[in-house]
DNA sequence: TATATTTACTACGTCAGACATACTACGACA
DNA sequence: TGTCGTAGTATGTCTGACGTAGTAAATATA
């Protein structure tokens, strides 16, 4: 079965993180589920990579976070999107675009 | 002005130099040339970047090289596209149809 | 009640691919 | 004579993804 590649999806991990940030503050948990149903099951980020994506954005400004215990009592590490990262965000969706459109130079269907 | 990061063509460089074997072989120096006018000037592949694919993809058993004498008198390293090359090939084409979709559920137009 | 699973992370270390920088060498051309 | 185009090679660094492992609390199941 054709899988898709940490190499290819690299580079776009931030910007589907963010994505679901855009209306409102999340937590990691949350947001790898999300990203798993959104895709309906055919990608799944390992933890490792989106706790180091959260960690990376956060140093880059484009998300801030926040502790909340939760309702179940459980203290969570929440993430909000910033103007720059919604900056970010756009500046990638333009990009992909572009890719798109280059990428497909080249590939036969 | 939107620029393709080398993150997110990671894992298509590989693909778009197969893809310009396919008919007959080639080299560095005129790949180089073919992406560049095939994406309109939009992607230009460095040339680090591309001599590490060929080693890579002739060691992965993807492309084969051989040497010879140009019309301008000078050496060159030809490489040709092997069945295994044409087979990964194909299957790069699968993933991107894949990474596509699940992309785009991610991105705001 | 004991155990497994789900939730929600953190720490550490490794690897591959891209690329910056620099260098070689030859022919054409101005 | 020097620069541009051609056609590479060598070396080293950086980033993002991820393997492995561990922690800890809440909840579900036997």
């Amino acid at each position: 079965m054709t899988e898709i590649s940490s190499d290819v999806i690299r580079g776009y991990n931030d910007t589907m993180i963010l994505y679901l940030l855009l209306d409102q503050p999340s937590y990691g948990y949350e947001i790898s589920k999300q990203i798993r149903e959104l895709s309906d099951g055919k990608y799944v980020i390992k933890e490792t990579t989106l706790y180091s994506a959260f960690t990376r954005m956060e140093k880059n400004g484009y998300i801030t976070s926040f502790s909340q215990v939760a309702e179940n009592g459980k203290r969570r590490t929440y993430y909000r999107i910033t103007e720059a990262g919604i900056q970010f965000y756009h500046d990638k969706c333009d990009e992909w675009q572009l890719t798109q459109e280059v990428v497909e130079k080249f590939i036969t269907h």
